[in-house]
DNA sequence: CTATCATGTTACTGACCGGTACGTTGCAGG
DNA sequence: CCTGCAACGTACCGGTCAGTAACATGATAG
């Protein structure tokens, strides 16, 4: 018999393609233009095209499902702009749930500064929130979320982005659920996560009237539980 | 400027291929072999083969990221095996998810009968199973909840079978949490759904350690605080 | 022995995948 | 005016995608 033996499995990512540096690298680097004076009405650089769309087309269908020729065509450049702005589609994938993830934070913290020193307040506000952006028709769910379950493998850019959000996002719910008093502090603010999570995915497989429109009522009754304890 | 107007999106699925039985076709259909004697130790036929491997490869790395020439190459056949036995990967997927979904209610069925009459205990027995099962290293979360995500598109087979599924499931968890005698027993069973969502979510994001393992006892949190309004 | 038929095979299609070598354009500074 | 250089486009790469045409094999039924 064939092929038995060395089918290895591929759990972590190895990169192809080339270095350049890219939109929305590492920290810092605010903006995209070097040197284009404040009141230029320059038309969009290519990468900036280039990303606006690739967000847009990413968080709609699916990174997967999206390939580099139209993202170009959309953007009305060609494939050599796309790859001198981005080492491969992976990183510009990476960098699309980068800036997915800062507009996540400006979310989380607008409603957290709406309640200060009421954390029970800035849960249930943001989830308030999210409840209601979950029952937009065309809702998608969570980039980050979406882009983790289509590259399972240990390592991918994209992954690793949603993964240190996730992390991050598990520290401070589980810090605020403590700031609340709970008894069990980690596990409230896990069963919190848990609801969150859960309302991203029902929220695209149901769609309108769908259960994540009730997460932050049950997310209420959770904490109300949790602090009785 | 190009590329305006004509770039329709795409959003309700339409197949391609021709049209062939499936395995775990529509109801019925109990056994593959058509006429084998029961003590024959005749090697697997090509399509339970292939159906095996695809089940296993879909699972672990995700739909998309899985060609029809890995399938059969790890199956040992070749590709008009495949399309004589089903229409399209896009059916071999759904057939792929009928299959999960039947192991599905398998388990979530043998927490049912464990406890009879007793639906909070039904409900906690499921999901101290979940939570154990997403302990394991190479959790891969829901496969038809997966599948969603890789797949947006209304009608594409593999998400018809997802969306099927987990509408039954919510209208289980509802009636449950009727059978409960809880206030709001419509709300209660949509958190139950979404803890159950966030599990199958974290569990593969997070790993060992992650939030989904305090799936039951928040769940039971959930319940004692929907019980007593 | 032969016809049938399911199941196997080799070899191929056109489209698309991510990625790249290399030429062209246009604009700024000397 | 010419040079230099960054930003863009043309045209192409090998590999893989899902899917198929045409043929071979092997067991069974008559």
């Amino acid at each position: 018999m064939l092929l038995t033996g060395t089918l290895q499995e591929r759990e972590t990512y190895v990169p192809t393609g080339n270095i350049v540096n890219q939109l929305i690298g590492t920290p810092d680097m605010k903006s995209i233009e070097p040197t284009i004076k404040a009141n230029d009405a320059s038309p969009p650089r290519a990468a900036e095209r280039i990303l606006q769309v690739a967000r847009d087309l990413f968080y709609r269908q699916g990174i997967r499902a999206i390939g580099v020729d139209e993202i170009v065509r959309r953007a009305g450049v060609t494939k050599p702009s796309l790859y001198r702005s981005f080492p491969s589609k992976d990183e510009l994938a990476a960098s699309y749930l980068r800036h997915y993830e800062l507009e996540f934070w400006e979310r989380f913290d607008e409603a957290v500064n709406a309640h200060p020193g009421d954390p029970r307040a800035q849960i249930v506000a943001f989830l308030t929130r999210v409840g209601k952006r979950t029952q937009k028709p065309d809702y998608r769910g969570c980039g980050m979320t979406n882009a983790a379950v289509e590259y399972p493998e240990h390592g991918h850019p994209a992954r690793v982005v949603s993964e240190a959000n996730k992390q991050e996002l598990r520290r401070r719910l589980r810090a605020m659920a403590a700031e609340m008093g709970a008894g069990d502090a980690d596990t409230l603010g896990d069963g919190l996560l848990l609801l969150i999570e859960g309302a991203y995915i029902s929220g695209q497989l149901f769609g309108v009237g769908g259960p994540a429109q009730s997460v932050a009522r049950n997310a209420d009754l959770l904490i109300e539980a949790s602090l009785k304890k």
